[in-house]
DNA sequence: GCCAACGTTGGC
DNA sequence: GCCAACGTTGGC
């Protein structure tokens, strides 16, 4: 079992649109970046766990974490014309994009902060925190993932 | 709203 | 294959 960050600008999809989907299932699509694209399609499986990162937003924090529910498979949205995610160079027989399905988990007792994890010990090797990362897939070691768990407690 | 950092594009 | 220009991300 793997753990992620997948980031999420509360905007566009927030961890209570999470809550009122379906099951509290989502498809995560509109990943348009090579390695992150990687990851969904060759190493994210079912039964990972994803923390659920709001960017963009008040508070910038963890707010819970889901389990992978599917792993990678074609991003349909990428062949939709009317989807804002289109992309006219990916195909049925030569999808360029991948999606997983994550189902939420566990909602934090309190947000864990971008704040708390940059004091945090432990997390200094944390993508998230690296300035001028931009990776909206981001890989967590488990010993990470362990003391992600606890600040969340 | 600003802007640094980054990824992608496209002309050469 | 280089790299300038451009668009986007995301913390501040």
């Amino acid at each position: 079992m793997k753990y992620w960050i997948f980031k999420s600008e509360p905007g566009v999809f927030s961890w209570n649109d999470l809550l009122v989907s379906e099951n509290q299932t989502t498809y995560w699509d509109g990943v348009r970046n090579y390695q992150a694209r990687n990851f969904l399609r060759d190493e994210v499986n079912i039964g990972d766990l994803v923390f659920f990162y709001h960017s963009n937003s008040e508070p910038l924090a963890i707010i819970g974490f889901c389990k992978v529910v599917k792993a990678g498979y074609p991003d349909f949205t990428a062949l939709d014309p009317k989807s804002e995610h289109f992309d006219p160079a990916s195909s049925t027989e030569n999808p360029r994009w991948y999606m997983v399905d994550i189902k939420a988990e566990h909602e934090f007792k309190s947000p864990v902060t971008l704040e708390i994890l940059k004091q945090s010990p432990g997390l200094e090797e944390l993508r998230l925190l690296q300035k001028g990362n931009r990776l909206s897939i981001i890989p967590v070691t488990k010993q990470e993932a362990g003391i992600i768990q606890k600040l969340g407690r």
